[in-house]
DNA sequence: CAATTCTTTCTACATGGTGTAGAATATGGT
DNA sequence: ACCATATTCTACACCATGTAGAAAGAATTG
């Protein structure tokens, strides 16, 4: 269920959307972003998507409208567990330690790590 | 600099070896493991893995002494930060957040992880 | 020393994911 | 009926990966 960079691209703003979009609006995004796809090369990847089942669609009229399958919330969580397995081999305490040590992790993250801690399953 | 899943299997036998390691010594290893991989198909793998710069070897008579070139904790680093950058866009309590959210993390994991915090960077 | 065994290197191939996109087709709007 | 757009089909190149035989060089051993 992994995407890959140009699907997860893709994804994003079809989570960003909230609702189901069609072709054209999507490419309308793409464009913003200056991505210069073909529209073959969009329709291939909502076809892998789907069959990855990361989205769905319906056929509205003529065109459909895709809409994401999974929340980015979960899609995010299955991802990091997936990493977890295969690298940390479960060891959570090790991957949060290797994330602290990064050079981008400062004072105050962990501070705010530490207030959503709080919220946590206690 | 990413490993495979056959490449850090092997690569987990080097570091935990600690040393340098020979050819046969690695395959007695791998065999203790049940691995039934030819010896040709493993020398594949050291010739990659060695492409990729995580180990090296030098000839030591007849055959290769092969070691670590980078830890373990280095890898594991490496790969907690691009998978960060990659999948969470940098977001390290986004990620920490849906780590915490596995049905494998038990409060006693959190118990841990917040000792673990104190010794932290300041 | 000759035969065998081990290690290494070279080469090769199948498979699968990914990026890329043209051709053909369908279909709604004008 | 025609046109623009959307969808489907098909295709290909490229790379990583798993797999391994063939060949060659070196050590061991009978």
């Amino acid at each position: 269920m992994k995407l890959s960079e140009s699907e997860l691209r893709i994804m994003k703003l079809i989570w960003a959307q909230g609702q189901s979009i069609s072709f054209s609006a999507l490419m309308d995004l793409l464009a913003r972003e200056s991505e210069e796809w073909k529209k073959t090369t969009v329709a291939t990847f909502l076809t892998r998507m789907e069959d990855k089942g990361v989205i769905r669609s319906e056929k509205q009229g003529h065109a459909k409208q895709y809409r994401a399958a999974i929340s980015e919330s979960e899609y995010l969580e299955s991802q990091a567990k997936s990493f977890l397995q295969d690298v940390f081999g479960g060891d959570v305490k090790g991957l949060v330690s290797a994330l602290l040590k990064q050079d981008g992790v400062t004072r105050e993250d962990m501070t705010d790590l530490q207030e959503f801690w709080k919220g946590g399953k206690g």
